[in-house]
DNA sequence: CTCTACCATGTAAACGATTACATCGGCAGA
DNA sequence: TCTGCCGATGTAATCGTTTACATGGTAGAG
């Protein structure tokens, strides 16, 4: 057999037309139950699967959508991927992965590639492009929904952890300690929710009534944690906010190299609750993301939309994290 | 504007056919210069982008890879996913990722609904089809190439890192730290290279005179890790060769639960050395997966033989890892 | 017995590109 | 001037489905 069965193949086989024969397929309408069964046995003895991109050239639409994420290898992004995957299929779409790399460039080639695989929309996770070029985002032919960042002013789909309100929790839990001097692993402006999580820090420190926090800035990785960590040691801070998990594994790591104990000296707080944080030494308190209903969200409205739903999509929708204290937290020296 | 320009639109507005349209934009044939900035000029103004679908229909071919992968959750899964996704770019494939998830069922539907979106070709990674359904692989109607396994007897392009020398070379690493007793927390029957790996533990061992190494069977994951650990200690090993570096980091948990010292008392090596393993306390030795020649490898022989090449595919390739050796392993106590 | 309705099925026109083949004007060589 | 060729472009078939519309047969109503 040179190519695969198509349609045609099945309807000579089973004596009749393809329109039946797609009719039966699909059960749209009611056939003869003869007529029926030798379509069935035909299809299945040429093991006849239909091609979707013929389907999807007629119907005008691929079932299918766009996954567009800044780094796979993040275990945040590769958790909200598998939450994506997972309520798309449930919902029989497949996905495509777009995986940003380094530059925004790369980014906005990835959005082209996708449009012309017609997806019938797109997930993009807090993407570099939401900053750079919003209106290329606004100008996408297809249902967008944006996952922990937003483009003001757009009527983008925006779905988005309470990052401020997260950072503020994971704060208050350390002043709660009786932390005083508190120091925060920012990352780069470009990087989703940097801002806001830094904000939510700020809020719970004058709150509190206490002095301004020390930022030290990393890069949103491990390294970056490691090595912004220095500056917070000197500072004589005793308590960290971390703008992830993977920072504050650093943070932990650098505090280790420098005979710092944890939680005994300086307190760790993380951000995400990837699935290693629970494994760290200590183990990692941190600020758990709704990974699994932010991705659940985002694909369920989109196929709303594309169902033909018209939501006005007003303001982003924000779903609340919570804490998790683990033992890279506790009360500071000399507090009651 | 309802849907998006087409072919058509573009040549009504440029004044000629369809033909010369699709050749100006392929530049398949050379046409005169001012009917190319005419159509050219047409189709920014439209904002033309030619429905990759449409092409895949006629062209029979979707320029698309299907990945199929047990947990992209897992950093070596998710960095291989890296890898195959930026090399196919590069060739000009896009990749739709099927993320296995827990039984094999889900993945053969999977691959059902990859072949329907009629990819051009697949990447499995050490997926659960090759134990169970081997006959189901040997009938996918387009190339395939396993990576990290293998199915005998069927010609499938395999290239898989050496498991079993690298699982002996870590192994060996530990006797020559005068290491005696060793023990290996394993990973279950269904996963990937599971048994090489023990093997090349033993194959040590054996190779060294020195009595059989205990084995523990973790989940390939850390909570496995952890729990099979205290069965090693109360065996009195003090070197352990983990599955994978999930693993490792389970026992480096367990062994710090439980007071014992890393690398003093007991030493780790993992397997994989994914982006963390350089973080732990202490930084995990383990053996590094070649992974970005593994993805390089399995998408170029991928693409060549959608390119026609018709390559015999012996036997498996085999690429070596490396054992990168960090500050979870160092002498045994009372060596010399 | 005829008419209407309806049910099961067939016919053929899309969907949006690519490409084999036909056409046509112009130019070089005889 | 005629022939032949070549380069640029147009015509139309094709890829594999879905689906609007046409058709033909059968049963129930009158």
């Amino acid at each position: 057999m040179s190519g695969r069965a198509t349609i045609e193949d099945v309807a000579a086989r089973s004596g009749v037309s393809t329109a039946t024969v797609s009719r039966v397929l699909s059960g749209s309408v009611p056939a003869r139950p003869e007529t029926r069964d030798r379509v069935l046995a035909a299809a299945r003895d040429l093991d006849y699967h239909p091609s979707s991109v013929a389907r999807a050239l007629k119907r005008r639409e691929t079932r299918t959508m766009g996954l567009v994420v800044t780094d796979i290898t993040n275990p945040f992004y590769s958790q909200l991927a598998r939450a994506v995957e997972s309520v798309a299929h449930e919902h029989g779409y497949g996905m495509v992965l777009a995986n940003g790399g380094d530059d925004a460039a790369r980014e906005l080639e990835h959005l082209d590639l996708l449009l012309e695989r017609r997806v019938d929309g797109i997930v993009i996770v807090s993407s570099r492009l939401t900053r750079r070029d919003a209106h290329r985002l606004r100008a996408i032919p297809v249902p967008v929904v944006l996952v922990n960042d937003t483009v003001t002013g757009s009527g983008i789909l925006t779905v988005t952890t309470a990052h401020r309100h997260g950072a503020r929790m994971a704060t208050d839990h350390l002043i709660l300690l009786g932390h005083r001097r508190i120091g925060h692993i920012g990352a780069p402006a470009d990087q989703a929710a940097s801002s806001q999580r830094r904000q939510g820090v700020r809020d719970a420190v004058r709150g509190a009534g206490l002095e301004d926090p020390v930022v030290a800035l990393g890069d949103g990785g491990v390294a970056g944690g490691a090595s912004a960590t220095g500056a917070l040691i000197d500072a004589g801070v005793t308590g960290i906010v971390a703008y992830n998990d993977l920072s504050a594994i650093g943070a932990l790591r650098a505090l280790h190299r420098e005979g710092v104990r944890v939680p005994d000296d300086v307190s760790v707080v993380g951000f995400d609750d990837i699935d290693l944080a629970a494994w760290t030494d200590p183990p990692l308190t941190t600020v758990r993301q709704p990974t699994d209903d932010l991705g659940r969200w985002a694909v369920e409205h989109l196929v709303d939309r594309l169902g033909g739903a018209t939501d006005p999509a007003g303001r982003p929708v924000s779903l609340e994290p919570r804490l998790v204290v683990r033992g890279s937290t506790g009360p500071a020296q000399g507090a009651v």
